[in-house]
DNA sequence: TTCGTTGCAAACATTTTGCAGTTTC
DNA sequence: GAAACTGCAAAATGTTTGCAACGAA
C-alpha cells in the first residue's frame, strides 16, 4: 500500500488552472474542450484520469451529478450549491454558511465515523424560472 | 405538453412495493435481482422506465449516487442521509431534522427559484470503521 | 534509468431506446 | 380498439483501462 510518487504534469496543472478558474463547476468533458485547442495533444482520458486522482487526493471535490455527469469544483473549501434542475447551471451557495456543528450533532448520534456533509439545493435558475 | 394517461401495471406496483419495504435505498438492478424470482419475465428496462417515471412523478426520489449508479428512495419525505464511502450503504438520518426554513432563507437570498434541498453526510458505517 | 504520465483505442457499465407483442381500460 | 406497458436486443453514453511511447526526476 506504498504510497505513489508524483511528478509533475503540464496537463495536470492545466486542469487545476481550468478548474480554480471557473465557477461553472464543470464535467470532465467541459474541461477538455476548454484545454484542447491550447494542448492539441490532450486527451479526455487524461483529463478522466487526472480529475479522479485529484479527487481521491482531496485536491477537488465532485459536487453532484447532472445529466449522468459527473461535476467537479476546484474550491475544495466546504461549501453549498445549488443546481437548476432544468438546465444543469451550478452556483456556489456561500451565502448558507457551512455548518460543520452539523457534522458533530451527526456524529453524535450515529455509530459509523461522520466526515462531512454536502448541501444542495434544487430548484431553477433565474434564466429558467419561466417554464 | 398533454399528460399522459396512466394504466395500473402490476410490474409498477411490484417495484413500488420493494422500494417501499426496504430501507436499503437500491439501485435498479437490486430492485431487478429482487423481483426477477416472483416475476421471472421481467426486464431490467421496465425497471429503469419506472423508476424514471416514478422519479419524475414524484413518487420516489434519487438520493446519492455511488459507483456510478443511482441510488433510490420509496420514502418521498424530505430527510437527510449517510452515505458510507466505503461499502456504498446509505442510512437514513432521520434524527437530523429536516429543515424547510432553510429553503425559505436560501429563496431569499436567490434569484432563482429555490424548491427543495438535500443533505448529505459521508464517512463510514459502523462496519467500515476498521480500515 | 526508473517509473509516473499520456494518447489512443478498445473495453466497460449503466442506462436508454426502437419495435413488436401484450395488457389495461 | 386505443393507448399504455413490456421484453428483448441493440444502441447510446459516460467512464475506465491496457499498452506502448513519452517525460520527469
Amino acid at each position: 500500500m506504498a504510497e505513489k510518487a508524483r511528478r509533475y504534469s503540464r496537463k495536470r496543472e492545466a486542469i487545476r488552472e481550468v478548474l480554480m478558474g471557473t465557477e461553472s463547476h464543470p464535467n470532465a468533458e467541459w474541461i477538455f474542450n476548454q484545454l484542447k485547442p491550447q494542448i492539441p495533444d490532450l486527451s479526455l482520458a487524461t483529463v478522466y484520469r487526472n480529475l479522479s486522482e485529484m479527487k481521491q487526493n482531496g485536491e477537488v471535490q465532485s459536487v453532484a451529478f447532472w445529466d449522468g455527469k459527473e461535476r467537479f469544483d476546484g474550491n475544495v473549501k466546504k461549501h453549498s450549491h445549488f443546481v437548476c434542475e432544468k438546465c444543469g447551471k451550478i452556483d456556489d451557495f456561500h451565502f448558507v454558511a457551512h455548518d460543520t456543528g452539523i457534522d458533530e450533532f451527526a456524529q453524535s448520534h450515529y455509530d459509523g465515523k461522520v466526515d462531512f456533509h454536502s448541501l444542495v439545493f434544487h430548484g431553477r435558475c433565474r434564466d429558467c424560472i419561466t417554464e
